[in-house]
DNA sequence: ATAATTGCAAACTGTTTGCAGCACG
DNA sequence: CGTGCTGCAAACAGTTTGCAATTAT
């Protein structure tokens, strides 16, 4: 197991350690798995991720499957990534921290940007609007080299 | 009927002729009810409109109003904004122009930015990560003066 | 007249919940 | 052992679909 896969696997351990004290199977199997999608960069919806689960334990239940991303979602360890036509995917994110989304309308794959607006920006626009901002999302949506035929 | 209500108004029926030639009575019933709801500014979400649209018009079928809104994003008329938990309202755009927008995760209260990223910038991460880009979201996220107690 | 559009009800998708039993510590 | 987690099944929310009846042109 490579140095980056270590980094992912601590990230994940400890977002559920976050949670509970209890290694559980369920919750081990989960993490195996959701190591190899990082691998890949390759987004998953929930449904997709239950699918693969169930091909190597079939038991595993669909609930607690939610009950896992929802909790990695919060600890930001996935990342959910919403398109345009309503459905919405989610991804190992590849670091801590903080980065935006390009996402290929076409195949759905993602990749992460670490480009961001401008602290300055921001303020100002919470100041005029008098908001207080707490944060922001922004996706780039386009095809992929792949997906625009060449 | 002042005068931006009168632009509005001809957006959203530009916008039903471009889908249909026919200008029926639920349709009308529609776009007479999100030029009240233009006014306001307010979000609502699918429910929300059919509700409202039940109290006058009881016979009003819920297809009706999805195949609507759903035509009328399309036409760019309504906005979609989608919230970090995953539900998401509709508003009717101030302006036909581009724009992005800030919206309170606590009211819901959802205001139009016309600031944007810059042209540059977004050509740039195309091409560096081979996309062809086609189109961009940007939402803040905070609360609004009333939420935040003051 | 006739083709588009509607309302209805049923189907569907994705997600959540209540609860009895299992299993981690 | 005791409590928290799990799997199951049922419930749920939001949306879509098939179709017969209706309505605008």
């Amino acid at each position: 197991m490579s140095n980056p896969d270590r980094a992912v696997e601590k990230r994940i351990t400890a977002a559920f350690k976050e949670f509970s004290e209890r290694s559980t199977q369920p919750r081990q199997v989960i993490a195996r798995s959701l190591i190899r999608l990082g691998k890949s960069g390759a987004v998953f919806s929930a449904d997709d991720l239950i699918k693969k689960l169930h091909k190597s334990n079939p038991r595993i239940g669909r609930a607690t499957v939610y009950r896992s991303i929802e909790k990695l979602v919060g600890m930001k360890v996935l990342d959910r990534i919403d398109f345009a036509d309503g459905t919405h995917y989610f991804r190992l994110c590849g670091s801590g921290s903080h980065h935006h989304h390009l996402a290929c309308t076409k195949c759905r794959r993602v990749v992460e940007l670490d480009f961001c607006l401008e602290e300055d920006q921001i303020a100002a626009i919470g100041r005029q609007q008098r908001f207080s901002i707490e944060g922001h999302a922004i996706t780039l949506f386009g095809l992929c080299r792949e997906c625009r035929g060449r």
